[in-house]
DNA sequence: ATGGCAAATGTATGCGCTTACATTTCCGCT
DNA sequence: AGCGGAAATGTAAGCGCATACATTTGCCAT
């Protein structure tokens, strides 16, 4: 039994209720919003400003219900204290968005048990559609969305091999171009400091461009020129601090897995009195803000993380609507040389 | 009509499904999940072993319905190109995803009528909860809240006469901190490079906070010293040019709104060969990871944002369970001094 | 005027789950 | 053995909405 009074103050306003205010029923309060041809005009505007004064909203949990569509799709990210992530999460936001369609994000903290958590929450909230970052998560996580139907997208990496549909840049060919911009400066001695590889095909890859490139001119890194560890300020001065100190020549060149370690090396290269690039090239990658502005500017690269974003969301929008679509080509990094690289000094 | 064969295949299975499998009824596969100590140990691990051969996640939107909960909280940001806030949001995220609350993410880009749209698209999701970062939305999606029900909470800046429960530092009293160290150091032209106030309170409680601080010792800013504008590099390499370009005395320290733009004047600075902190002290505000490297490292202000989202969700998560928990007290920023802060120069 | 047809609207059912209430089962006790 | 009551489980209703289908309305041609 309902008191009736108490439930209009309290409860929110239901579609019925909309409807008796617009002298409509509940029926037609739906297609008012949802198929707004299929009810006159003034029978429409009257159920709109019903719906105003009323303060209705419709109920998300009722509408997936009887719809079969929850309008809200996931991001999988490993980490948001990385600032890279930042802006694909806005622009994967901002493209749902547009659709109607509202983001719940997850992080799983490079831990696929956690991945493996997030993802059955988002299942379970009725997420239509996830873009992941990454697939270095096991296979359970791609076959659970496999088994729902729930279409993917890994981004942050695009890999004509990969079992997943990919979009990003190819990382082993935007490292092996890397390495050839600087054979081309005459860099013969290379080092290079990457992030940790575990759980991270993309890093992997990019070491892998590099050992490729340098292959082909018949060099490699040697193990005391290449240390692998956290994305950090700290490390990248730390790596940089090793390397001076082992034995054999010193590198020339040094490529960093990231703008993050690229500001440790070139910070420490200050302090040691190193001068850059002079006798030490440094060359970073994601194109941060500040690099442009440190000194000498760091040389780095750039991805258009916003338009991985929605390019991402796109593909997963083309599915929900029933497409087949293509993925995309691969996106182009852009090299952007600054005063941190420049050529070997005879 | 079913087709029941072929749903068996296409359908994901229905708490009907595992019931059947395991030979209980669809009531005692909820109270299994959700009131565990309600169902025998055996029946519950019959319950759950056919669940797990089934793939079955509970849905969503069906649960919300008769549950009247939707077990997802929104956070409400203004961007996620400013660092500072994905941090909050990692937070946010990780700790409702403790309890079992989904996060959605919303952007406004500093819009109020965008911000309006996205508390209408959470609300119409379900959310329980919303986090909102500042409170310059106008009051529309506050009452809107209010009138649903739906508890909220500020973040990023504690303000004892808002309106609204706030949860953060106290953006006033700490940039009169700020101006106060500067004036013990011995400054006594001042300059100072804010972000936008617009639509944006904190700022303006940072900007009031110096010049209190500044008149209580009977100083202020001088005009040609106050600079506002985007929290760039740019903006901050600009400003510095601006302020040295003006006539009268040149100040002898500045600060800034956020160490993006401290950065900027760092950078600047050292193109005009001016010596920091000798000739010039610099402070910025947010310690950035890269500020301790910078050279010389920038003084700054530490504001600990994983705790404010984690304060900011605990907050709500206590209202949702039905209490009325008091409003933190206002978290203490810390002031880090390094090397770009020194005594004026006699 | 009237029949016929399309457009507009209403009626009623079900989406998948939880839960109040009804029923059954299982104890321990006399 | 039989009874009472607690514990376990089942039954059925309904959460708010969308939509197939039924009904009514409106319009035009006759």
């Amino acid at each position: 039994m309902r008191d009736t009074t108490s439930e209009l103050l309290t409860r929110s306003p239901r579609a019925i209720d909309v409807a008796r205010a617009a002298g409509v029923s509940a029926a037609t309060v739906s297609r008012a919003f949802n198929e707004p041809d299929k009810v006159q005009p003034h029978v429409r505007q009257r159920v709109i400003a019903a719906a105003e004064a009323l303060g209705w909203l419709p109920h998300g949990a009722g509408s997936a219900l009887a719809r079969r569509r929850s309008l809200i799709a996931g991001a999988l990210i490993p980490t948001l204290a990385n600032g890279i992530f930042a802006a694909h999460v806005a622009a994967l936001q901002e493209t749902f968005a547009r659709e109607g369609i509202s983001l719940i994000v997850s992080v799983s903290n490079h831990d696929p048990a956690q991945a493996m958590r997030d993802v059955q929450a988002m299942l379970t909230r009725g997420v239509e559609a996830i873009a992941v970052v990454g697939e270095d998560f096991g296979d359970a996580i791609f076959d659970l969305m496999t088994a729902r139907k729930v279409p993917y997208v890994v981004t942050h990496g695009f890999s004509a091999e990969s079992r997943h549909p990919t979009i990003g840049i190819d990382n082993f060919q935007t490292f092996q171009e890397i390495t050839q911009y600087l054979l081309r400066l005459g860099h013969r001695t290379i080092g290079m400091i990457a992030p940790t590889q575990k759980n991270n095909s993309r890093v992997t890859a990019r070491v892998a461009g590099v050992r490729t490139a340098l292959a082909e001119m018949g060099l490699a890194i040697r193990p005391q020129h290449f240390c692998e560890g956290p994305w950090s300020i700290q490390f990248g001065r730390e790596s940089l601090r090793a390397i001076l100190a082992a034995d054999g020549p010193r590198p020339t060149a040094i490529i960093c897995g990231n703008d993050q370690i690229a500001f440790g090396v070139l910070t420490e290269a200050h302090m040691q009195g190193i001068a850059v690039p002079e006798e030490l090239s440094i060359i970073g990658f994601d194109d941060d803000p500040i690099s442009a502005h440190t000194t000498p500017p760091l040389s780095t690269v750039n991805i258009d993380r916003t338009l991985m974003g929605q390019l991402s969301a796109q593909y997963l929008l083309a599915q929900l609507q029933g497409g087949t679509p293509a993925l995309p080509p691969p996106m182009t990094a852009t090299l952007i040389p600054r005063g941190s690289t420049g050529a070997v000094h005879p």
